[in-house]
RNA sequence: GGGGUCGUAGCUCAGUCGGUUAGAGCGUCGGCCUGUCACGCCGAAGGUCGCGAGUUCGAGUCUCGUCGGCCCCGCCA
């Protein structure tokens, strides 16, 4: 060992990332390169080493005989040491290029090399098999997962959406402008997570679900056109596309129409598709009317990538001998069928799991229908005459080795509900949902307001700034339910990408909405009283969209959870792994923001159980 | 709050009908190896079968509870 001691100054500092080495033949370029042991191969004589950065690998290889002492130092790296490697750029030796890497025609002769960090042994191998280890572990150790090529990919994704996003709406006037995070709880919508005022005892921050009340402000202010890429926070239980903290790209304008909306949106997203994955995207995107997305695909986001839809057979069995199918037709109830293409393979045993599937969605029961070798098959066929069971194969489009499956019921929202849940589950089952596709769509004409059967009142489907559809305005006394809103949701594949509407900026329209919606005057203005005055004070017309930023990343990359695309996502209990939040505090930190906890508050329980993956 | 599913070595998994000392591959550690690229060969270490009760002569295996991950329902304006 020479005395000399070696420390990371710009002579170690990389002249090329890994990924990008290249050279000609003939030619040996002297390099420096910087990064993690991936991989190395120790061959006794020979030690070659993968060497990695995110732009990819570079084989290096250090020679006993060409420098002995460095060979001797590098026998002692590991997996994952950080390094910088001071050698010479070759074309590798006939016959052991290796075609599968980028930079596999070259390899880097070290001629020296300084270890900057070592690594404990990991504990799991960082790769591509990565995918399979426990996600209790990966988000654990997430700092080595992110180190992995399909987090590198995915993080990298979000960050040319996000560019593209402040491009794109930056270059048509939108102004980028941030609204609080300490914000004031609403009492409509979802949880909020509170935050104490230190210096307000006893008073509360909320932290924003949505920036909606500000945006509409800014509009009020007279900044035209707004967005901002945004945290939102819902206190909610989580699923593979809810996080209790997301990212929302949030967008409003004033003096717009829907169709502003509409034709901005498909632009952006036609564009992002093009930029970020090559997709050539169609506009417009298709229109369909919320009712209409419900009778068909029994859901307010249908994904338009499977061939068959729901259809109505209350006109086959009102003639029918079937009581119970025809009461319910004549009833002015619902009888109506899901078909399934080359379904008439399906066996006794197939066919009762599907019923028992629609007995747990809710169902009273369900009736399938296989049409084998021409001739319609099933336990109510008897009971359909020869007219009715033609009538039933048309209105359903069955032919030959399809089945269908029929169940009845008085409220139409439910019956189409488990029949949508039905064809997602049995186009997943069978494979028919299209590949490839990207099958984009607005649903609009959602009702205003939904009963609330538990609080026996109405609520805001959208939100209580959403507009009313005008010429439904007169029905807000007399049928609450019928009225239809401005709100629009863009669906894709089956995601709700986002939703928005036109907004109310009458300020006698708003206090109508809060009054249909069981507010006092005195509670309408003691929560949203700053906005009724906003509203009062000279408000052009204006609405906007909030698209969700990780569904849509997720979409992109092909992701199969948003958690995939986020850096630092959290467990289904809301627990992030890594750094053990949320945890009990100091009763000092308590008292000083005048809280005391009742029960488990401030036990240990609370600290995420690390019995299996605590790394000590 | 509810339903489903999983939990065995650092990782991925196997473990039969409840029966001897719980196995494999990868990784780790040691040895050999000069053109490997998931290097190879030889050897070794490594286990509270998530945790706790119960049934049993005997539990990784059966029962109950509990903790945790994931999927779903409720919830998510």
């Amino acid at each position: 060992m020479e005395g000399a001691q070696k420390f990371f100054d710009k002579e170690w500092q990389r002249t090329v990332y890994c990924g990008d080495v290249s050279g000609k033949s003939g030619e040996e370029i002297p390099v420096v390169v910087n990064g993690w042991v991936r991989r190395r191969r120790d061959l006794g004589g020979l030690i070659f080493i993968e060497l990695w950065d995110h732009t990819g690998a570079v084989q290096v290889v250090f020679n006993p005989e060409l420098t002995p002492e460095v060979h001797e130092q590098a026998r002692e790296l590991r997996s994952e040491f950080v390094v910088s490697v001071k050698g010479r750029i070759h074309v590798r030796p006939e016959g052991t290029a290796n075609p599968s890497m980028k930079t596999g025609e070259w390899e880097i002769v070290a001629g020296d090399f300084l270890r900057l960090a070592p690594a404990a042994p990991l504990p799991f191998e960082i790769g591509e098999l990565t995918d399979k280890v426990d996600e209790n572990l990966r988000l654990h150790y997430r700092y080595l997962d992110l180190r992995r090529e399909k987090m590198q990919r995915n993080l990298r994704l979000r960050h040319k959406i996000a560019m593209y996003t402040r491009n794109f709406l930056s270059a048509g006037g939108f102004l980028e402008i941030e609204t609080p995070m300490l914000t004031l709880s609403t009492p409509e919508g979802a949880r909020d997570y509170l935050v104490p005022s230190r210096v307000n005892p006893g008073s509360f921050y909320a932290l924003p679900q949505s920036p909606q009340i500000f945006k509409q402000i800014l509009m009020i202010s007279g900044f035209d056109r707004y967005f901002q890429i945004v945290k939102c926070f819902r206190d909610e239980d989580l699923r593979a596309d809810r996080q209790p903290e997301f990212t929302q790209i949030d967008i409003e304008m004033s003096y717009l129409v829907e169709e502003d909306i509409f034709s901005l949106i498909e632009q952006y997203l036609q564009g992002l598709f093009k930029e970020t994955i090559g997709v050539d995207v169609a506009t417009p995107f298709r229109r369909m009317s919320y009712w209409e997305a419900m009778d068909r695909f029994g859901s307010d986001k249908p994904d338009l990538r499977i061939p068959f839809e729901i259809v109505d057979l209350s006109p086959v069995f009102a003639g029918s001998s079937f009581e119970p199918f025809r009461d319910i037709a004549a009833r002015g109830g619902y009888v109506r069928g899901i078909p399934l293409p080359g379904g008439a393979s399906l066996s006794r045993k197939n066919l009762s799991d599907i019923e028992e599937k629609a007995k747990r969605l809710g169902a009273r029961g369900l009736s399938p229908f296989q049409i084998k070798d021409g001739e319609l098959k099933g336990p109510l066929v008897k009971y359909l005459d020869e007219s009715s069971q033609s009538l039933l194969k048309s209105s359903s489009s069955i032919g030959d080795g399809d089945a269908l499956f029929v169940i009845a019921g008085s409220d139409r929202r439910e019956v189409s509900e488990i029949l949508g849940t039905l064809r997602l589950e049995l186009a997943r089952e069978h494979g028919l949902v299209a590949k490839g596709a990207w099958e984009f769509l607005w649903v609009v004409d959602f009702p205003l307001f939904e009963r609330d059967e538990e609080a026996g009142r109405w609520c805001a489907v959208h939100h209580p700034f959403t507009s009313p559809c005008s010429e439904d305005i007169p029905l807000m006394d007399s049928n609450p339910g019928s009225v239809r809103s401005r709100a629009y949701d863009c669906v894709l594949n089956g995601n709700e990408l986002g939703g928005g509407s036109i907004r109310i900026h009458d300020p006698l329209i708003q206090e109508k909405v809060f009054s249909c919606l069981s507010f006092t005057k005195e509670a309408a203005r003691e929560r949203f009283g700053f906005l009724l005055d906003a509203l009062s004070s000279g408000t052009p017309p204006h609405g906007g969209i909030a698209l969700g930023m990780d569904r849509l990343a997720m979409l992109l990359s092909g992701a199969a959870s948003i958690r995939d695309v986020m850096a630092f996502p959290k467990t289904q209990k809301a627990q992030c792994l890594m750094s053990g939040a949320p945890s009990a505090v100091p009763g000092e930190q308590l008292k000083e923001l005048c809280i005391k906890t009742v029960s488990a508050g401030t036990s240990e329980k609370h600290a995420p159980s690390q019995e299996k993956t605590d790394p000590k």
